[in-house]
DNA sequence: TATCGTCATGTCAGTTTCTGACATCAGATC
DNA sequence: GATCTGATGTCAGAAACTGACATGACGATA
């Protein structure tokens, strides 16, 4: 690779999220993160678009999870059939990553900044499954609002999920959730 | 008031559109803006917390109209029926401004920070909308769903609504489109 | 009329984020 | 061993944003 140590993108997630849980999201500078990665400050922009960045990495694999279980639904699947399995793929995602999703999310709701991203990045998955939806052949606004409904099940899931002490069957629970949003819009 | 002309915060207003449709978002400084309005930087930034704010401004008027007319719905009224009534009022809000929106929009679509920000200004209105149904006596996951198909409606119409050449019946059209919705996931 | 307090704005220095241009050098390739 | 590649370093700088303090028109009060 290089003349350094590699894994550059990766000392650098590990100590933003130490700064940050240490002296907070804006009293830490890139400059810190970079020191303590044991690389320079433009090697952090170069491996992040932004300081921001540095919590989201890239949502690549994290969307396929979902886009590539409703690719691979079954043809005569319903577009909510399809986001049923993507909701039990999206689980296996983050299997094992429960101590660490805790981090992360303390993280970020201690920052509007971080909540923002968050929330972009929850629409651009929603936009990325109400494409796997259309896909599949669902008219647009059907998906658009299949795609919704997915990802308002997930999102309070996940808040349930990460709120306990104990890691449990997210998948399993986001197909609850989102069994208890249809009966209550029914 | 003070020595200088009133008005800053609209004329930094109408001088940023200006510029950015001119220049373009990324090329149009705080500092140019402020030099068309007749300012200093340091009172940009006194009247928008950030550059990005300038075309957004304060959303509690706009939340408002929708949450007003939740609130206001009979209380037999459901749920979904306290949405019709906020897509309703939420028309209102935008009668007359039909070439200052189309502007606006050309400008939000032409930068991925603006959108980010137009995205977290839905974001905020959907929770202010399930806030409102909430007062009213819905259950979280279904307040939390009845808004986001507001929101999702609302965004459709507008999105058709700005894209015609003539100004038509904003809340109207967002009516209808909620009216598809529905059906489509009937 | 004179004085005083208010407050939006100006002034200025500084920090931080983010970018462009170019240099460096370990390892792969030939 | 010469050359190429690519990740990183170095450096200068633009632009966003903030804190501290000064200014001066206006309104209130004596």
């Amino acid at each position: 690779m290089g003349r350094w140590q590699p894994g550059a993108r990766e000392r650098l997630a590990v100590a933003a999220i130490e700064l940050f849980e240490e002296r907070g999201y804006d009293a830490t500078t890139v400059a810190d993160i970079a020191v303590r990665a044991g690389v320079t400050e433009r090697t952090f922009f170069r491996q992040y678009a932004d300081k921001r960045e540095v919590l989201f990495g890239d949502p690549t694999a994290y969307n396929a999870t979902f886009t590539d279980a409703v690719a691979a639904a079954p043809a005569e699947a319903t577009p909510l059939e399809a986001v049923v399995a993507a909701l039990r793929a999206a689980g296996g995602f983050f299997e094992g990553r429960h101590p660490y999703a805790r981090r992360r999310t303390a993280v970020i709701t201690s920052n509007a900044a971080l909540l923002e991203r968050e929330q972009i990045k929850r629409v651009h998955l929603t936009d990325a499954i109400a494409e796997a939806l259309r896909e599949r052949g669902a008219p647009a606004p059907v998906a658009a609002l299949t795609a919704e409904l997915g990802t308002v099940a997930f999102h309070q899931a996940f808040a349930r999920w990460v709120a306990a002490d104990v890691e449990t069957d997210l998948g399993a629970l986001a197909v609850q959730v989102l069994g208890e949003l249809r009966a209550a819009i029914a």
